[in-house]
DNA sequence: TAAAAAATATGATATATATCATATAAAAGC
DNA sequence: GCTTTTATATGATATATATCATATTTTTTA
């Protein structure tokens, strides 16, 4: 068993405020699996009974609108928790978490995280700012969903894509989506999702091959996510 | 000087959880005062040395978008506290808070604050339950705004106002927004907005008597906001 | 490897929504 | 109280986006 020290999760996310102690506890009861591309770790509705550290891979969070059609909310990679949320409200998942790579994840037991609570100001301290940070992150998308055209939104999320998670030895963006979730990421249907990545694509904006998009204009798409 | 003991936000929001002590402490360091319907309580980018406890009055949270216009993010009614977002991040205001009623507010500085963090830890949860059912609520807008047509929007926005902050004696919404403000918390055209709302009108969904809403047909909304 | 299924692409068309114009009504200022 | 300004309302039109249809390509499965 690993011992938690070197993981990824622990240099990124509250964990780093983890003694060599409450790490030593956290790998004797933590459990880690792999989860394959398409496959869920965790679906809207569930009771989270703890909190995934993902070491390996990025995921993505949706749910399900009345309409029948998935909305992402947000992409997630290594380095950070899941399930924080649902957890602190004592209330069943909000959102889906479904993997869009192999991923490896470790689940740490509620009871061991909200012992840290208790006893590491810190670590509180940690969670907290990373929940402030994801509220405003939601209130700015709220504000990009209200107030920008869908291609405003599409060249808004290329960029978030490529700061985000980076690109490939090639270039292309690190997270490839079918053009149904990126649709579904934009709020958009997915035909129209397609063309406006045909009309990029013709600009020069960016670079298509396959599910591999380059994005070969990154100040240009920022200008158009900024409606400039 | 009030004693905060009986204040209707002790009641409703995370303070709930501080002794006769601390709220002693509270009502020396605080400042109370009035903000006229129209001002701004604070705005995006202030930097918000404590939070404001909303003794009296609504107000509206809302956001600059690139496009020059706003996208009002939430309302907020008296019993609950603004700013605890940014004062955690310990970053500027995200968010402009402006009074869409005459208000009653108090501030209480960020050093208080903290200090009730470190001794209280039941306040520190709760604080933590406040912001993690603002980010669930940001979620759940995002997938709207990402799902729904501005029509389900409107719906679903008359809904939310009946709801979270009542009606008035003659049956119309507690909150009165302009047909632009309302048009800025769905994100859409004033036109737009006040053609729909004509329309709810003419199908007999809602009353409209100048700024005044009633609505007389919920369950018919609810329907329209679920898109069946 | 062939066949079937799914994803991507593009055209044609319908619909929702934005924009511009203008009229009327309400509110604010003098 | 009158004038000016601002908000609301509605029509005409333009534009963005969704939907439906179908072709092509890619992926999956047998």
């Amino acid at each position: 068993m690993s011992k938690c020290e070197q993981c990824i999760v622990r240099q990124f996310s509250s964990l780093k405020a983890l003694n060599k102690d409450e790490l030593l506890k956290m790998a004797n009861c933590k459990t880690s699996y792999t989860i394959k591309k398409g496959e869920p770790i965790f679906e809207e509705g569930d009771i989270l009974n703890g909190v995934y550290c993902i070491k390996d891979g990025v995921c993505k969070l949706s749910k399900l609108s009345s309409n029948g059609k998935d909305q992402i909310v947000k992409l997630v990679k290594s380095g950070e928790l899941l399930g924080q949320r649902s957890m602190i409200s004592e209330e069943v998942a909000n959102l889906s978490a479904v993997a869009l790579e192999n991923m490896e994840v470790c689940f740490i037991p509620k009871a061991e995280i909200l012992g840290f609570f208790n006893e590491n100001n810190q670590f509180s301290m940690n969670v907290m700012k990373t929940i402030c940070g994801d509220l405003k992150e939601a209130d700015d998308h709220v504000v990009s969903m209200g107030q920008k055209s869908v291609k405003e939104r599409l060249a808004e999320s290329l960029i978030y894509m490529h700061e985000t998670f980076g690109v490939k030895e090639d270039g292309s963006l690190h997270v490839q989506l079918s053009r149904e979730e990126l649709a579904s990421m934009i709020g958009t249907a997915t035909e129209s999702c397609i063309r406006l990545l045909s009309e990029f694509h013709k600009s020069n904006l960016i670079a298509l091959d396959g599910k591999k998009i380059v994005i070969k204009d990154l100040a240009k798409l920022q200008r158009i996510a900024e409606s400039l």
